[in-house]
DNA sequence: AGTAAGGCGGGCA
DNA sequence: GTGCCCGCCTTAC
């Protein structure tokens, strides 16, 4: 696909643009996978950018755990959904099971489309 | 190089 | 609301 236009070294394209997007999420907000990829101007690789956060290279710095479905749930994550959570509730966002409580309202969604 | 699997989305029953 | 199925793009073997 031709959707990536910056160059790295270790990562690719693609991840490269996603790593670099999910970065610019405020703390205490989420963001989807579907507005992730919307994001980096590949709408229909949702999946794509699943498989680039779990190969995450830089777990601690790049928040993956702040992203989540579309439909608000959590998701899933590298190390296990349940740490995926405690994560997010550390940010002061409230879970009830799977679900993200104000899911709308703390959803960020990005400012450039492409 | 071919194939399978994956932190998903959307549509429809 | 749930569940199933198909499509999507990338990465790993």
């Amino acid at each position: 696909m031709n959707c990536p236009k910056i160059k790295s070294k270790n990562l690719s394209d693609f991840s490269s643009k996603v790593l670099a997007a999910v970065k610019k999420i405020p703390k205490g907000k989420v963001t989807t996978y579907k507005f992730l990829a919307q994001g980096i101007g590949c709408p229909a690789a949702v999946r794509a950018v699943g498989s680039a956060l779990n190969k995450n290279p830089a777990l601690i710095k790049i928040p993956c755990h702040r992203v989540v479905k579309s439909n608000g749930l959590i998701g899933n994550y590298r190390l296990g959904k349940r740490k995926k959570i405690f994560l997010l509730r550390r940010e002061g966002i409230k879970i009830v099971g799977d679900r993200i409580e104000n899911f709308r309202k703390i959803l960020y969604r990005f400012k450039n489309k492409y």
